[in-house]
DNA sequence: GCAATAGTGTCTTTCAGACACTATATC
DNA sequence: GATATAGTGTCTGAAAGACACTATTGC
């Protein structure tokens, strides 16, 4: 295998160009909670290799563009969304995780309200959203499984089912220091609907009054002033995230 | 700017041919502790771009060889030591972030215990192990300078004082919930040395009795029944770390 | 016995879990 | 007022911080 490159004008080869380079792609984990459930969206392969199997929306890196820039892209063309909560996860990078050529994949985790995934599930019909089966088993959760609409596990391309745990992992891991679980939540949330995100996400329950303390001492909250509608019982009060300081 | 290969014989270009490729390095972040201070292992650059400056060992991702066996084989080419706990941090890659050429680095970070750096460190000039200056900043600390043997910053090349960073913040963050600690001592090690290396990885003092609690109800340790010698005054236990389960 | 550090007993403080209780909306 | 969930008061228990105390070695 060889590799020949124009370089602007430069005499001899540099150290960069001595070894064939692998192609670098960015892989997307964009998950979200409905339901009480955690989901993540996939996308079906038509092509081999893995035709037919699900696969992460992904896209290459193009030379003038950053990672995060790529995963932004990415989720602007093949999922069609924008504005989320982004951030990278992990790099895969085992010689034949590819079957074709030398890939290595930046996998980043992405997260958006439930309600921002209805546009792009009506017009593609290669995309669904999987329903993430994932255990307590201490702390940190094993394996992962994804599931389609009627429930079967759904198999997936590449390396992609360790991708998916290790989000899951990570996501785990983040939930009660960071802001992160806010992210799959709308503007205006109750402390019920936070608590049900971060018991899809730890998959266990958790208890109510220290789940409140802990989440109204962080500062992070504060109140609308304004309540739930249409509930048939007592409404509760409608809370946002603070703006950012600074 | 065009690209050109021979690919094994496919009758058209696939989708991995389309765009220049980036090129892919690991840059290891190595790690020990000595005298109650954190410390990184630095190369004094001999070439353009950044030449003088201090960069982290680093080298290319070849393409038959995983991400973490290419951080393998730079610990053992660029730092002449192997057997390190080596753990993949995160990946860069702005798009000028070396000026030449686009570069992506996944940077790894690799702690040892500080008598494995004596031969390294010896027989090569340009090695230097710089002492890390961190203050606690609550929780995970803010900006890391990398001072030399005369006490004043190294100016570092590239992005490395941002690698740097996040190296130290991420060792923090893991280091009550893991066993990397461990990794920075000898096999055989008193409670007292220990406390001293997550006292120099946070940049702040803990409290003795909950430290010794902590650690040994965390079933991690055994005792050798072995004492310090020499010491002059009452010798503390010797403890190891207990072998892997499973 | 003195010096110096190893190692511990115990009180206080903090915070999560449990559980029962009160509050308040719709109907 | 019945119902269903929102929201809270308070007890308990686990674990960290503080601080002083005892233990043990070399000299």
């Amino acid at each position: 295998m060889h590799i020949m490159m124009n370089r602007q004008n430069e005499p001899k080869m540099s150290e960069l160009d001595r070894y064939p380079k692998p192609a670098v792609t960015v892989d997307l984990v964009l998950m979200s909670v409905q339901d009480a459930r955690l989901t993540v969206l996939l996308q079906r392969r038509a092509t081999e290799p893995f035709a037919g199997r699900w696969a992460l929306p992904g896209g290459f890196v193009r030379v003038e563009e950053s990672l995060d820039a790529a995963a932004e892209r990415v989720l602007a063309e093949k999922a069609r969304m924008q504005g989320a909560w982004i951030e990278q996860l992990y790099s895969f990078g085992a010689p034949h995780r590819d079957p074709r050529d030398r890939v290595i994949t930046v996998a980043y985790f992405a997260l958006l309200p439930r309600a921002r995934f209805e546009a792009a599930l009506t017009d593609a019909g290669d995309l669904t959203l999987a329903t993430l089966e994932v255990s307590w088993e201490g702390e940190t959760g094993g394996p992962v499984a994804a599931l389609g609409p009627d429930g079967a596990a759904l198999p997936l391309a590449f390396d992609h089912g360790d991708i998916l745990s290790l989000a899951v992992k990570r996501l785990r891991g983040k939930l009660d220091y960071t802001e992160i679980g806010f992210a799959l939540l709308p503007d205006r949330f109750t402390l019920r609907e936070l608590q049900d995100v971060h018991e899809a996400i730890l998959g266990r329950p958790l208890n109510k009054p220290a789940f409140r303390r802990r989440m109204l001492e962080r500062g992070w909250l504060e109140s609308t002033g304004e309540r739930e509608t249409g509930t048939g019982f007592r409404p509760a009060e409608l809370y946002r995230l603070k703006p950012r300081k600074g």
